[in-house]
DNA sequence: TGATTTTATACCATAAAGGGTATAAAATCA
DNA sequence: TGATTTTATACCCTTTATGGTATAAAATCA
């Protein structure tokens, strides 16, 4: 599945060129974390999704359910 | 703790005249799940988040980290 | 004030998230 | 193409988040 989440993860880590690896270990959580992040898993963590968030100057926050827009990449 | 999530949750919450019982039976999470969300608690799944949030036709998403600025209430 | 409602804290049980790892699939690139 | 890197899927194990509940504290209001 695809989330505004994902999305986000997946554009950011590509565009600093990092590998999920790369990723997990920046942040200090598990890869297979990383990758049900970008694959859209619902039932994530929120402390470990900010823990990602933050690299990129960012945290987990109330976004208006615009659907099928995207905002803030 | 107080949080960017707790904050808009217990704001909006309040503003509508609702009770934490309430909201938790309205948004389908356990009452506890509520006040740990506005106590901000972090570590707390990002599904329940959503189902509080969507009430409020809202989801968690990136938000910059524009730290001591709220947004969006 | 006291009575009532609302919120906070503490405990138990269960389900599942997360880390690690091993393997498969896919993407990248010489 | 084939070789290498990257990503996806599947499993085990430990930790813990969640719901429920019972009690305490705090807030609200007559």
């Amino acid at each position: 599945m695809k989330t505004i989440l994902s999305d986000f993860i997946k554009l950011r880590r590509k565009s600093l060129h990092l590998t999920q690896i790369e990723l997990a270990k920046k942040s200090g959580v598990g890869l297979r974390f990383i990758r049900e992040l970008e694959q859209g898993k619902e039932t994530l963590r929120l402390d470990k999704i900010n823990q990602v968030l933050a690299l990129f100057g960012h945290e987990a926050g109330p976004v208006a359910m615009r659907r099928g827009f995207e905002q803030d990449r």
